[in-house]
DNA sequence: GAGCACTGC
């Protein structure tokens, strides 16, 4: 963990300390035991700051629910979460991390022997399913943040609902926020005609209410709808910062773009305030930032000065900084929705939740009574929906169908999800899945091709081709790229918005074959003992995320690792493929075995440097972090597809022949051709 | 021609 992310992590271990004793939750101990004792599910309606988190694994723990030698889970959709909270919990114990109470999360396995409630991300027990299906080394399950509906909670959720039918012994505990309570409930209700004891959902569940503790928040609303919320957002933080007492100021937008905007209009009016007066200093926050860059926002302002934090969604859940007194929500957010259609993401922005906005006028109440000011009426309020549009219903579901399927799912259709996903969606990920081999025509994964894929923690096309890697004989070359490719275009950083800088730091490393290759360079550069030495300075000057790029070594590691296990060696080089790749240069069978996984994303570029897809009318841009965003090419296959305002972009592009295309998904092109 | 909301294995 780098210094920056345990900085972090203390920044959330003191906002959550409160001395146990007198935390909401304390009085309900006893009522709580009695509910995990009797029912096999329980739900936890609890507020932020209610102790729930840190107090129920203890409870259970204490009240001997690993007495038997098992453990208790605790799953958490984030991994600052994970590791934060264990930490709190380790001191409230008394014990040392890693022994009684630790945490596991992708890359860090802090448990032992001892340990006896465990924190960990949400996909990582998924993962854990695979080799523990019943999950037979828990008591209790407890999934946080259920009311977030993330893609792997959803998940999990559908799939504990299955083991407790195997499983009467164990206990499931759901931790939501209030408004989804009883969607949760009925989820876990029993159906007729099963097998679960026939008890009614009366005796088979029940929910638990915890107050909160965070400080009184009062809510204020325009008395008109405005039809500029950026706008009128800055006209309401100047308006606090010159009639309202002391205290931070949190302004959540859409956005990078709006973010700019805010900043650039408050400038433009502090401009007027006067010399003498009090000062307010705007500061941005999205996850696009650099950590350094993120840093700024938790440092305590100058005598005399307020700070005001513009920032995108991060600061809802993810991000918390203390002093915020103020809170403005323009009522926006920018959601990710999946066309299954044209099979291209599309951010949008939507109007938040009532969940949301809730979260968002919690975080001026943390440390002192706050006030939160909503762009928008009380009417646009009350129609807010309840909860976030789940996750499931707005992604590429190939990933999520194939782990379910290699956890045993024969029937995705079927499967039981707390909201079903779009039938489109599920068509579009069997096709995929179908043509790149990982499902058969029956429907049924592959063995062991599937399976394999399943298991690395890629997309499935990234997957299929790094599988096919040791067949061209650039396994080594493949994992890295792979690496590379899970960072999704935050290698490259601009300091302070210097893209000029950026460009040229990019350009060191480019090559002519593609986007691909030139992430390649940049790894062996940046692990090169020679060059890059994978320090932090190397990384300043050629504009890459520090970051990001020890996330990349690890990812490697991990994938060698897992490659290693399933018997897949450079050396298992078949005399045929020999034959086959020799003689070619290395970056070209890297070209061609990247086109073995990405062969369903080819486009071609025509004379006005646009792109169209293949075997479709889709006008194309390479997206501007691309070398071929200035360079002329032929055929390319790209690694995303996405959709920015109005314009399609592709991402991670490497020219291709088109004669590959056809060699290596001659089915998937001849019926595309009729 | 000009740009990734946020997570995670």
């Amino acid at each position: 963990m780098s210094e920056e992310e345990e900085e972090l992590g203390t920044e959330l271990i003191a906002e959550l300390y409160k001395p146990p004793a007198l935390l909401p939750i304390a009085p309900l101990k006893d009522p709580l035991l009695y509910a995990i004792e009797t029912f096999p599910v329980t739900i936890i309606v609890g507020e932020t700051g209610s102790g729930k988190t840190t107090q129920i694994p203890q409870f259970l723990y204490k009240g001997g629910w690993t007495n038997d030698g098992s453990q208790i889970a605790v799953t958490q959709p984030r991994r600052i979460a994970a590791t934060s909270v264990s930490a709190r919990v380790a001191e409230e114990l008394g014990c040392q991390l890693g022994q009684e109470v630790g945490y596991s999360i992708q890359f860090e396995d802090v448990t032992s022997e001892k340990t006896k409630i465990k924190f960990l991300t949400d996909g990582l027990l998924l993962r854990e399913m695979l080799v523990d299906p019943l999950l037979k080394r828990y008591s209790v399950v407890m999934v946080d943040e259920a009311h977030e509906r993330s893609l792997s909670s959803d998940i999990l959720l559908s799939l504990l609902k299955k083991v407790l039918r195997a499983r009467p012994d164990l206990r499931v505990v759901v931790s939501s926020a209030t408004l989804d309570a009883e969607k949760f409930l009925d989820f876990f209700a029993p159906d007729d005609g099963q097998t679960v004891h026939s008890k009614t959902k009366v005796d088979y569940e029940t929910i638990v209410s915890i107050e909160g503790r965070t400080h009184p928040v009062d809510i204020f609303y325009l008395s008109s709808p405005t039809n500029n919320y950026v706008e009128k957002a800055v006209d309401t933080a100047l308006l606090i910062h010159n009639s309202e007492p002391d205290g931070d100021i949190l302004l959540f937008v859409t956005g990078r773009e709006e973010i700019d905007d805010a900043i650039d209009m408050v400038a433009d009016r502090i401009a007027d305030l006067g010399p003498s007066a009090k000062k307010l200093q705007p500061l941005p926050l999205y996850a696009g930032l650099s950590t350094e860059q993120q840093m700024y926002v938790f440092q305590k302002a100058d005598q005399n000065t307020r700070k005001l934090i513009v920032s995108t969604n991060i600061a809802e859940a993810s991000i918390t900084i203390d002093g915020i007194t103020y809170v403005i929500d323009t009522g926006y957010v920018k959601l990710r929705a999946y066309d299954p259609v044209l099979g291209l993401e599309r951010l949008n922005i939507v109007p938040v939740s009532k969940a949301s906005a809730t979260q968002r006028a919690g975080r001026a109440g943390r440390t002192r009574p706050g006030k939160c000011f909503r762009m928008y009426t009380e009417v646009a309020y009350d129609a807010l929906d309840d909860a976030t549009f789940p996750e499931i219903q707005r992604s590429n579901l190939a990933p999520v169908i194939l782990q379910l399927m290699n956890l045993g799912i024969q029937n995705v259709v079927r499967f039981d999800f707390l909201d079903n996903p779009p039938s489109a969606l599920v068509v579009r990920a069997l096709d995929l899945l179908f043509s790149l081999g990982a499902v058969d025509a029956y429907g049924r994964l592959t063995k062991p091709l599937g399976a394999r894929m399943a298991e690395l923690p890629l997309e499935p096309m990234l997957a299929r081709a790094l599988l096919n890697a040791p067949s061209f004989g650039v396994l080594s070359e493949m994992l890295t790229i792979a690496a590379m490719m899970t960072l999704q275009g935050t290698a490259f950083v601009a300091h302070d918005g210097n893209n000029k800088q950026l460009e040229r730091a990019r350009s060191r490393f480019a090559v002519k074959e593609g986007d691909h290759v030139t992430l390649y360079n940049v790894y062996q550069a940046f692990t090169n003992p020679a060059v890059g030495k994978q320090s932090p300075q190397w990384c300043r000057e050629n504009c890459l995320n520090y970051k990001a790029m020890l996330k990349a070594v690890s990812v490697r590691k991990q994938l060698r690792n897992s490659l290693d296990r399933m018997g897949i060696q450079e050396n298992t080089l078949t005399s045929s493929d020999a034959i086959r790749v020799g003689g070619m240069e290395v970056t070209e069978r890297v070209q061609r075995c990247l086109t073995t996984g990405f062969f369903a994303q080819a486009a071609r570029m025509k004379s006005d440097g646009s792109f169209v897809a293949v075997g479709g009318d889709t006008v194309l841009w390479a997206h501007p972090s691309s070398l071929f965003f200035h360079r002329k090419v032929d055929w390319v296959v790209y690694h995303e597809i996405q959709e920015s305002k109005g314009k399609v972009y592709i991402r991670d592009l490497t020219s291709v022949e088109m004669e590959w295309l056809t060699e290596y998904a001659p089915e998937y092109y001849k019926v595309k051709q009729r």
